[in-house]
RNA sequence: GGCCCGGUGGUCAAGCGGUUAAGACACCGCCCUUUCACGGCGGUAACACGAGUUCGAUUCUCGUCCGGGUCACCA
């Protein structure tokens, strides 16, 4: 036995299973040539964040294009920055885009796969199995060195001004303890971390192929980086390549403020004897502040929370429709070839990606997203308002329910032709745009008659109009009479007549309309009249051009 | 500071040696029109800067400047 396996069995006395044992235990994937594994694995630290959202769809998309997997694992490495729902607001925060969780976490203490646990803090054995077949060829060794001690070590380095920091070479005192030492400190029950021997030169260079940044080049990593903490709990960099190698990821998507450490995690797959997977790291979404640019904060950003957008009430294919339109430049163009077609249809493509971070644009979203309820169904609609109004606006939900006829009627207006109007945005637009239908909502507001009127006059053409009005007519017929209210009133139904001779009429038959579309829906920018007023229904409508007539006499 | 990455209109972005430098959002104007929305037409607006290489650079090289990332027992 040489002393490396002495150290080994006398750090790791309770693990059995080998390296080999993983390997079976973890077998390839029986997958079709070119499908990929991707996963997204972010850390229950907060909210799901815009950002994640987005690198969850690269990956989704990557995997189902490519008929290959995609898994969700829990980084819950650092027990300090967890927060109690983490995991379950990520797993639903992904579910309410529709994002498909083919393998991994699926639920509180629920998973689904043959590569498991998905749980960091579940593979702890995992995790010592490779760590001990590092310790036993040498590759590994621990460290006893205190916070105290390591940050004097980097004192030192400041004032000395190495241009390189850290733990590494003479630097790193436990590197070259001996056996006897060793043993010494850990039967004495000393704390200690596992710490990778680097072999990396700052003189040697190494070289990548990211799929969305391209070629990248940088020093090799000499860092004696740490491997397992004192709790025996991975760092980020062991984990990942740990888990990646068996749970047989073919792509890391991930953020690209990990390109840095990729030198590192290079090296820690070959020290460990696994092939490394390739990369694609993302640009993040930016914010605009002071004309500058800056990542979206969780902080600071209400925007940055997917939850946001729930609460907002942007239909989840609006903002992915919108991600799509940042993460492949092309996909407008796609769409425009296509309006029908499903999101997933779109051959999404990993190196049309932009190599620089987005601004998120919040009108563009909504603009995307009025295209996207435009092509809605009414009943889509009318369903979608009603499940994000019972969480966020009770009052609306209770009246889009009360009757869901009339409420898809409303939403029913110039839905399904060939120009349909472009109203809504999101959820919380729908209240505004239908508080006139409403009694409840609706405010008797004159102040919006045409202020080239008089009360009287207007107060006029509503008595004339409910005099003649039929809620019988069509709407050809219904306009004919109002166009025949217009001359003994003295106004003209011919606009353009109007136009040419203005003194000679009170006004044109906009304002004869424009006074009735007041009366009985307290504004002036509304959809169609007639319409508003078929679902109106007599009644109301009476009632209400008698109100406006009492109110302005 | 070291090491990486990036810089085309206000924003997202095509283009990758020769283009009138696309398109989308926003903005402005006009048309359509009973209002609005939709739609149509048009407009304002960009290759960070300086050197090279080249017959010719937005495209290639170098430098400068600016922006971003990263240098933990956090991910």
């Amino acid at each position: 036995m040489t002393e490396h396996e002495r150290l080994a069995a006398l750090l790791f006395p309770d693990v059995t299973e080998t390296v080999e044992d993983l390997e079976a235990r973890f077998p390839a994937r029986n997958l079709k040539e070119g499908a990929r594994v991707t996963r997204f694995a972010p850390s229950p630290t907060g909210f799901l964040h815009i950002g994640g959202l987005f690198s969850a769809l690269i990956s989704k998309l990557n995997a189902a294009t490519t008929g290959g997997v995609f898994l969700l694992r829990i980084e819950d490495t650092d027990k300090k920055r967890e927060i109690t729902d983490g995991v379950s607001e990520i797993i639903k925060g992904l579910g309410a885009f529709g994002i498909d969780i083919d393998e991994g976490v699926i639920g509180f203490e629920q998973e689904t796969g043959d590569y498991g646990p998905y749980q960091q803090s579940r593979r702890a054995g995992i995790y010592h199995v490779v760590a001990k077949r590092l310790v036993e060829q040498g590759l590994a060794y621990p460290c006893f060195c205190s916070e105290e001690t390591l940050s004097a070590i980097r004192e030192e380095q400041e004032k000395a001004g190495t241009p390189i920091k850290g733990y590494f070479g003479k630097w790193a005192r436990c590197r070259d303890l001996t056996f006897e030492q060793q043993r010494e400190r850990i039967e004495s029950g000393a704390p200690y971390t596992l710490r990778l021997r680097s072999f990396g030169s700052e003189d040697k260079r190494i070289s990548f192929d990211d799929l969305i940044k391209g070629k990248i080049e940088m020093p090799e990593n000499t860092q004696d980086v740490v491997l397992l903490k004192t709790d025996g709990i991975p760092t980020y960099h062991f984990a990942h390549a740990v888990d990646d190698h068996f749970m047989r990821t073919t792509h890391v998507i991930r953020g690209d403020e990990w390109i840095s450490s990729v030198p590192l995690h290079i090296q820690l797959f070959k020290t460990c004897g696994f092939r490394v997977p390739k990369y694609a790291h993302i640009s993040p979404v930016m914010k605009e502040e002071n004309g500058g640019k800056r990542k979206l904060s969780k902080r600071k950003d209400p925007e940055a929370a997917v939850t946001y957008y729930a609460e907002q009430g942007y239909p989840k294919e609006s903002v992915l429709e919108y991600l799509l339109t940042l993460a492949n430049s092309n996909f407008e163009d796609w769409r425009r070839a296509n309006p029908d077609a499903p999101q997933s249809d779109f051959p999404f493509n990993l190196k049309k990606m932009s190599v620089s971070g987005a601004l998120f644009d919040l009108t563009k979203l909504t603009d995307v997203s009025k295209n996207v309820i435009s092509r809605f169904t009414a009943e889509k609609v009318l369903a979608d308002t009603l499940a994000w109004a019972k969480e966020y606006d009770p009052v609306l939900a209770e009246l889009l329910g009360a009757d869901e006829a009339f409420a898809k009627a409303i939403f029913s207006i110039d839905r399904g032709t060939a120009k349909p109007r472009k109203d809504i945005g999101k959820w919380n637009e729908v209240r505004d745009y239908a508080a006139y239908f409403y009694d409840a909502l609706y405010e008797n507001d004159l102040s919006a008659l045409p202020e080239n009127l008089t009360k009287a006059q207007c107060a006029e053409i509503l008595s004339a109009y409910l005099a003649v009005y039929d809620p019988a007519d069509d709407k050809d017929g219904w306009f004919a009479r109002i166009k025949d209210l217009c001359e003994p009133l003295g106004y003209t139904p011919n606009v353009k007549e109007y136009k040419k001779n203005p003194d000679a009429f009170k006004g044109h038959v906009g304002d004869v309309s424009t006074v009735i579309r007041v009366a009985v829906t307290g504004r002036r920018n509304t959809p169609d009249l007639y319409s508003i007023l078929q679902i109106l229904g007599e009644q109301t409508v009476r009632a209400r051009l008698n109100a406006a007539i009492e109110a302005l006499s």
